[in-house]
DNA sequence: CTGAAAGCGCTTACAG
DNA sequence: CTGAAAGCGCTTACAG
């Protein structure tokens, strides 16, 4: 069995040992007030004698401080979200903080949940990518914002949520990424993925529609990206085409469904992809039917990987900078909880295009 | 500013507000003892009327029970233990624990600061994936175990620690990997990576030296593969060729520059690579010289991805279930908090090849 | 500088 | 069934 002594010492037991006052040994121990070198050598010692590690629980208890932060995140599995993360732990730590994470998977009900949990496990603040768009009630969350719980939204926003938030320049990302399609001579472009359409809703939406789906229903970041790429397109003065936007099932099988949907009608000949999960999707389709990237279609994608460059032909993608992101918006929260003041701030990052293999002329003849 | 109100009801204040003693309301609001219907139904009517909810923090200084498992991994940047970690986050959030991670980055310093933190922060349990190999000191998860907080070992083991572990059978996965490439008729088959060599060492390893490295100071599951390796060509009649083994860097270029030395030489025709960055890695280099998989080098990889579906040529490779292995590693958890006794015991999981186009018969001439 | 007391918000025996 | 008391292991005022 490995049992072996469940019990640790407690800071009256190393009083004891020491021959001092509780409180005296507390201070040396606990680091605070003052003692005497004399008394402070005694308890050091007594403390390594017995093996005295302090209960953080029990000081969490009094000082109503538990340094530890929740996190909650679509899916950690998403490399995105593993990066985010991955800032979020590596910037909490070196603050002295624990980090709880809690997925998911873009269920408002399970966020609730999750949000839920962490308060009342007493975490001093929150870091949340929010699920189910900008409008989404995510009534734990604003409960517990306006319960003085520190949150801050990372990658996404809400509307009518006052606190700090920390974004990739979506918009901007997505704007640079179609023009490049756009100076490489392309007009029919395709967007895997676009703003999801609420279940129920007819297939067939109009262009002004999306902009209304983007710009308050869908998660924020996605509909930035939506936005940039309309932009795009009409600065150049090409309209945008419902019928190049994907507005089915946001996973690698829709967008490959939205791929082979769009390639059997008027096929466009070059795609954005804003997601990993949508460039495996749409290269899926193109490899089976035997198309060739760039050759029969171009290909901008989101998201770097260690993959993108190992593929033939190397994907052109939009670089993010997505551990920062999460470093950013754990420094925020530390910097909240260290007392900082003033009025919520976005902070938004911005990301850089790498070129490589993906973008060509489109085929001479259409 | 989001202040609002930072007090949250207490069990006193709705015990006063519903006009019964402190201990009635604890005992309908903690779920415990027995109350009549009448005081219960005053109870929850106060604590709704209140907003109460209940302070874990307080409830596990008391219990002595947090419901918090941790988990220290590498790096969660790393698809696999993404998945470990998804797969241990659904089981314990399944049976009601919160989950605290750290990344020890490989690194046996910060693996014992962060086993340190967990035990302070008062964990229940402890999974972890022991950095430094099967004989590392890891004092302070030694130290934990035998003061009574439960830890799983996932994916590797230390030995001599005599606690539960879940792990792929590495071994067993290896043997098949590169038994597929024996019978396509390789002979000269690489490894990426292998057991790395004590910086010092000189470059130069017998087959011998490599054994005993994979078997004690390796890594458990890199040492398992490479014994799984060195076993399928011993049966074939095949002499392990050290040369033909990376024991350099374990790293993306590390593999690439393996891969590169290796092609310089009198070349493999087969690679079996370990991990997602040697594969990475060994791609990188194949793709800069212009040479062919699989007509000029065949390859296996382990640790299946959505892009190794997607890459030309796709990918063969050993298909672990991962977030099966966290989910199990927490199952065994769980249970011992639940009581559960018995000896520590090691769970092995299956793995299966996934054949796809990676491996062709070896060049003609060689 | 130092010690005894009270308090954090629960749960756990203990009487009624 | 119900309530008052003690205790979990710290920190925080309060006297000396």
């Amino acid at each position: 069995m490995n049992q072996g002594g469940d019990r640790r010492p407690t800071i009256s037991e190393v009083a004891q040992h020491a021959g001092v006052g509780r409180s005296s040994a507390a201070r040396v121990l606990g680091g605070y007030g003052s003692v005497s070198e004399r008394t402070r050598k005694q308890v050091l010692n007594s403390a390594a004698a017995l093996g005295y590690e302090t209960n953080e629980l029990a000081r969490s208890m009094s000082t109503g401080v538990t340094r530890t932060i929740g996190v909650v995140l679509a899916d950690i599995t998403n490399p995105f979200f593993a990066a985010v993360l991955r800032g979020i732990s590596d910037a909490t730590r070196a603050a002295g903080y624990g980090t709880l994470v809690v997925n998911s998977d873009e269920d408002p009900a399970l966020e609730d949940e999750a949000v839920r949990l962490l308060v009342g496990k007493r975490v001093d603040g929150i870091v949340i990518a929010p699920a189910g768009g900008r409008r989404a009630a995510a009534e734990a969350l604003r409960w517990a914002a306006s319960r003085g719980v520190r949150v801050v939204q990372v990658d996404r926003t809400l509307d009518d949520l006052a606190v700090d938030a920390v974004v990739m320049d979506n918009r901007d990302a997505a704007r640079e990424a179609t023009r490049r399609l756009l100076d490489a001579g392309h007009s029919r472009i395709a967007l895997a993925w676009g703003p999801a359409v609420p279940p129920g809703t007819g297939a067939r939406v109009s262009a002004r529609r999306l902009t209304e789906l983007a710009a308050r229903v869908e998660i924020s970041s996605v509909g930035e990206r939506y936005l940039g790429y309309a932009e795009a397109l009409r600065a150049a003065g090409v309209e945008v085409d419902p019928h190049l936007v994907m507005t089915g099932r946001q996973t690698a099988d829709g967008a490959r469904a939205f791929t082979a949907g769009v390639l059997d009608g008027h096929a466009p000949t070059a795609v954005v992809c804003t997601e990993v999960e949508a460039t495996i999707g749409v290269l899926a389709e193109v490899r089976a039917r035997g198309l060739s990237v760039p050759d029969d279609l171009s290909l901008v994608s989101f998201d770097d990987s260690p993959w993108a460059g190992v593929l033939r032909p190397t994907l052109t993608t939009v670089r993010q900078p997505v551990q920062l992101l999460g470093e950013q918006a754990a420094a925020r929260l530390t910097a909240r909880l260290r007392g900082e003041d003033g009025p919520p701030a976005v902070v938004h990052l911005a990301s850089i295009l790498v070129d490589r293999e993906s973008v060509a002329a489109p085929p001479a003849a259409s």
